[in-house]
DNA sequence: TGCAATTGGTTTCAATTGTAACTATAACGA
DNA sequence: TCGTTATAGTTACAATTGAAACCAATTGCA
């Protein structure tokens, strides 16, 4: 190891900032290394992005939603949403039909194929959520949920 | 309001995944939120990605870091590191030279400019983390700042 | 030494994403 | 009913990002 690099003469006026304290950094690593992980897993395995598994996890929930429903749910735009259901569409994962008294809504809902790969992917992110969540006890698991329900309130 | 969208068919044999309250969606959610909202401030004030902001933060903390160094402090890529020091560089935000005894690598510095600029952005930062932090009380803030040790040990 | 393997960093090309414009349908008001 | 405005969704183009190949300098070791 060589001479250690300067940190004094910065430190004194300029009052950096210790990005590893910092919050917004933190928890874009959490986050990041978290949905990674998780991603990971289904991309290799049904070649799913994150927006498509998104996308699918919402209308597992509630059928026959129309993309701009799904895209509220989902917190993605309407952009992100409109690419992700037409490759689930063209990979025969999501039905799409015409709503009735709407035509320019669509009514969306999960394929059989659509629903063998929920059944597939889900249980596998809450098993990945368990794992995480296994680090913190009880108490300090209750704690995050109130702080994230503050904090995204 | 038509008519409500199924739902009862799937939660029975599917169990679908409640994204609302699924760990990695909510804390991406959140981070995105949090990220973004400061990233604006300083996005139309100087003209800074969030990458390039962190790597002017790290480089305030510690002088004359090389590109690897700043990649693994701000745990990017170093392609990503790459392209942000070339726009600060070609902006005077950075100072790049050579270092003495191996000249693959770079030594790096924020230049005058740089210092200025950081001087206006790390207030405002620090500023938006409170305004976050504001939001929970001094226990939860303990128990937040407990649990993203340990989720990120 | 000398040459293969490693490291620091950049470049290139493809894939992803963001923004704005666009098409089609529907709703609203004179 | 007609014309304006709003909404659902897609498309086109630019900007960003990611992965792999690349170059140059350094290290390790036969």
């Amino acid at each position: 190891m060589s001479l250690r690099h300067k940190s004094a003469p910065a430190s004194a006026e300029h009052a950096p900032l210790q990005l590893e304290h910092f919050l917004p950094y933190r928890l874009s690593i959490l986050s990041n290394t978290i949905s990674q992980t998780i991603a990971d897993d289904y991309q290799s395995r049904h070649d799913l992005s994150v927006t498509e598994w998104r996308v699918m996890a919402v209308l597992a929930r509630f059928e026959g939603l129309s993309a701009r429903e799904v895209a509220e749910r989902t917190a993605m735009d309407k952009v992100a949403v409109s690419r992700a259901l037409a490759r689930l569409v063209a990979a025969g994962r999501v039905d799409r039909a015409v709503h009735d008294n709407d035509k320019r809504r669509s009514v969306l809902k999960l394929s059989a194929a659509g629903w063998t790969i929920h059944d597939d992917v889900a249980p596998m992110a809450r098993a990945r959520e368990r794992e995480v969540l296994a680090k913190l006890d009880p108490e300090e698991r209750q704690w995050l949920e109130r702080i994230l329900d503050k904090l995204l309130a």
